[in-house]
DNA sequence: TATTGTTATACTCTATAACTATA
DNA sequence: TATAGTTATAGAGTATAACAATA
């Protein structure tokens, strides 16, 4: 591709350039549309996106409530109203941990692994848009995306 | 690029191929990684996440309540909470419209504008990690995104 | 009558701090 | 004493429904 004039400034520098500019404006576009995306998709089942992402994690490994907080990046304080929701849904399931009786492990159960493939396959964004591009498109998308997050 | 084999179904079909599936996953970790340096970008000013993007859209132009709803996408009920908190700090300021005195027009102050341009300037994703890309990746992945919206 | 903005209400998410039961 | 989970509390965002002022 055409890389005529080298870039001027590093785009860590105060003005970033025009260039960058517009990448960082569509990532926020696409932040945009797959938050709300994300949003509708678990209202379809009548969840927050909080209790969404809580049972996807759930749906991989079951976790005590400690590490779930990690994961979330919220305060544990926090899960336990989560999680009591789920729970009260049958969902998820609160499990003692015989190695430490102070822990609670949280699981889902296998309606809420049932619920979470569901939400799963209704993420019509980022799956729809990526049918307008060709194989070697997504693959340079993907190869870009990938040295984005190190 | 190679593309040796065809790609055997649509990406909009059930099971999408692997190379797909990836770059959702990818553009998960994106969406995650930019909405948690917004919020903390946010926060940084002492704003909430609905507050600094209500702030930045009237920094662009003033709107009325009924309008930021809907570029917020949220029911106009809210805004009014929303608009209230920022008012009361002096960001934004309610005017009168001569043409229609049902409507009130919402408009960032001198100080709004200030804060809203600080907070553009502290946003460090997607302008870091795009350091890392060359031009001509950084051209693919904005052609790509292009793409992608439409 | 229809529309704009607001108020009232209820629910969820969020952080902070204090509490309990274990370790 | 330190840690895991919970409870209590308060603030913010959200939707719904009802309301006043204006069109």
């Amino acid at each position: 591709m055409a890389s005529t004039a080298p870039t001027p400034q590093s785009t860590t520098s105060r003005r970033p350039d025009p260039l960058t500019l517009e990448v960082v404006e569509l990532i926020g576009e696409v932040v945009a549309r797959f938050h709300e995306d994300y949003e509708s998709a678990a209202a379809e089942h009548a969840l927050t996106g909080a209790q969404a992402r809580l049972l996807s994690l759930l749906c991989l490994e079951p976790l005590p409530m400690r590490r779930l907080a990690q994961r979330l990046k919220c305060e544990p304080s926090n899960v336990t109203g989560i999680v009591d929701r789920l729970e009260a849904r049958g969902l998820v399931e609160r499990r003692p941990d015989p190695a430490d009786r102070r822990v609670k492990v949280a699981a889902a159960t296998e309606e809420g692994r049932r619920v979470a493939r569901s939400l799963r396959e209704s993420l019509r964004f980022a799956r729809e848009p990526l049918a307008g591009l060709s194989e070697g498109e997504r693959v340079a998308l993907r190869d870009a995306l990938r040295r984005m997050l190190g």
